[in-house]
DNA sequence: CTACTGGTTCGACGTGTGTCAACATAGACG
DNA sequence: CGTCTATGTTGACACACGTCGAACCAGTAG
């Protein structure tokens, strides 16, 4: 598994729709293994401040070193790190010492599509 | 744990903003845990497709009987909802035999307010 | 080269979670 | 009343998950 396949083409500029709106029809037994993927993914309280910690940072990335101070050990933080970039959330880079971590946004916006209601319902 | 204390407030119409969009600011330990528990209530292949096949259904609710051919077993089925129910997703009314699930609009338009990025990155 | 700092991986432990079969409850029907 | 259908609850099990310490890699600086 040196591949994330987690998302379908998190490499492409096509944002990739993995599903339908939630509201619009029942999702299929593949297409909600794909999304509960990425809502698990911020399903924990660590890696959701993890999450906004690089969300929110100058840039929309910061280096492990300025968000691991969430009150768990450095392993850890490395660890929903990891599975954050394998939901294909978070983007990594090395630079140099450092590692920076960064959002993607595309994705982001697909879990805000999937959770949009109809107005007309 | 008779009654569901998952949301602040799931029964009011504020609408209950639980907390700042993800890339506002670093979220505190305290918003993440709240933000957390609506996620890994959707971080579940089987949980997705009921809460789906509700929202979707018409009239945005749903009786059990019509969305338990999920693949597992009607204890399951019964587990999940409990647990979307909990976490502020749906809402229950019993009608005669029949049990009717129908979902949060407030709770799910928090959610999308929590993906959002802010234009200007 | 060695020493040091920043991050990741490994191995292990305890807890949480999804699942089912069996039983219990609520209402309808006769 | 008893019985039947529709849901919910209980208990038990296997598996996944979050967490840590220790060992390990990547770069930088002397």
């Amino acid at each position: 598994m040196s591949n994330a396949k987690a998302l379908p083409e998190a490499g492409g500029q096509g944002v990739a729709p993995c599903c339908p709106p939630l509201a619009e029809r029942p999702m299929t037994a593949e297409e909600a293994e794909t999304a509960a993927r990425m809502f698990k993914a911020l399903g924990d309280p660590v890696r959701l401040r993890l999450f906004s910690a690089v969300a929110s940072h100058e840039g929309g990335e910061a280096c492990v070193c300025d968000i691991s101070d969430v009150g768990v050990s450095q392993p850890t933080v490395s660890h929903h790190l990891k599975k954050l970039k394998e939901a294909g959330l978070l983007t990594s880079e090395r630079r140099g010492t450092w590692v920076y971590y960064r959002v993607e946004p595309s994705v982001l916006a697909a879990m805000g599509r999937l959770l949009a209601l109809p107005s007309a319902v």
